[in-house]
DNA sequence: TTCCTAATTAGTAATCATTCTGATTTAGGA
DNA sequence: TCCTAAATCAGAATGATTACTAATTAGGAA
């Protein structure tokens, strides 16, 4: 099975407008065909670039609060996770971490999984490997048995 | 083996501090022990007001001078990447990315190295899993060669 | 101990991605 | 077509970070 046609994905983003009952306007539209046209994972300045070629008054703005929505609804995705701050690890044995998206605690997770050369070896077509880390999302032990109490209740 | 105490890392500190000609100040030592003593991943203000308790003046410009000089010399290293703006990714098939450190390029890299499954029997003790993705930095193709013709001279 | 200079301080300003504000436009149902 | 809430726009604000400034402190070689 080939990837949906980028028309395909348009006419579901189309619907889903329709359903939650927000308006599907140009910019939506071609900030939507903007991301989907490139292989290049844009950021919002580059996709507002790519779109201004095509709507000269669209705002900045705009392009922030539509991909925030593409995202929310499935349609993109973002690249990394974004965190408030910059934050700094002693830890030098190679590790990895789990972030709760709850509470934002992030723990070190260590694993045999993912070693240099384990991942060299998927990589080798697209270029050398110096580090690699996994960032696992996920309720931390606390807020997941927080979660469980009140699913109980 | 067990991991080097805090005592033989400051030590090292010291060292490289000696052969650089740079000053091996009570804030740079109290900086270091701070990121060192912590668990907890913490951001630059966390730092500063760990240290704060311990030098009262202590300035918030030489905690970020400090965690700067601490990751360059490769004492500490940095979670999350807040320097750049988010990036956006139409592709919606579980994938993975690797990350040119020389040119910026983002590419995809599909891997049944990392399913959910797999990731979440690793995982399992600090949380559960709802996504994971691997970054892998190195060098992409094209600078990669480049480096060798380079090299080659 | 002395001395030189790097480093620190407080305070302020610049930067840059992102978000907010308030006025204006527009999608799309009636 | 008309109408109105939703969406957009331009520009200002925000917040984390970095970078100044000029005066003061202090590391460490001699
Ligand atoms: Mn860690
Ligand atoms: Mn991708
Ligand atoms: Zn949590
Ligand atoms: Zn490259």
């Amino acid at each position: 099975m080939s990837p949906p046609s980028f028309e395909s994905k348009l006419n579901k983003f189309r619907e889903a407008c329709h359903d939650l009952g927000i308006k599907a306007t140009h910019q939506r539209l071609e900030i939507f065909r903007e991301v989907a046209h490139s292989c290049e994972h844009p950021d919002a300045e580059a996709v507002f670039r790519g779109v201004q070629a095509r709507l000269p008054t669209v705002s900045l703005d705009t392009v922030y609060r539509t991909l925030k929505l593409l995202t929310e609804l499935g349609f993109i995705s973002t690249l990394g996770h974004r965190q408030d701050s910059l934050r700094f690890d002693a830890n030098q044995a190679p590790h990895h971490h789990h972030i709760c998206i709850r509470c934002g605690k992030i723990q070190d997770v260590s694993s045999p999984l993912l070693d240099l050369e384990n991942v060299g070896r998927n990589v080798r077509n697209v270029g050398t490997v110096q580090s690699a880390q996994i960032e696992v999302r996920g309720l931390c032990t606390s807020c997941a048995n927080r979660e469980n109490v009140s699913m109980r209740a």
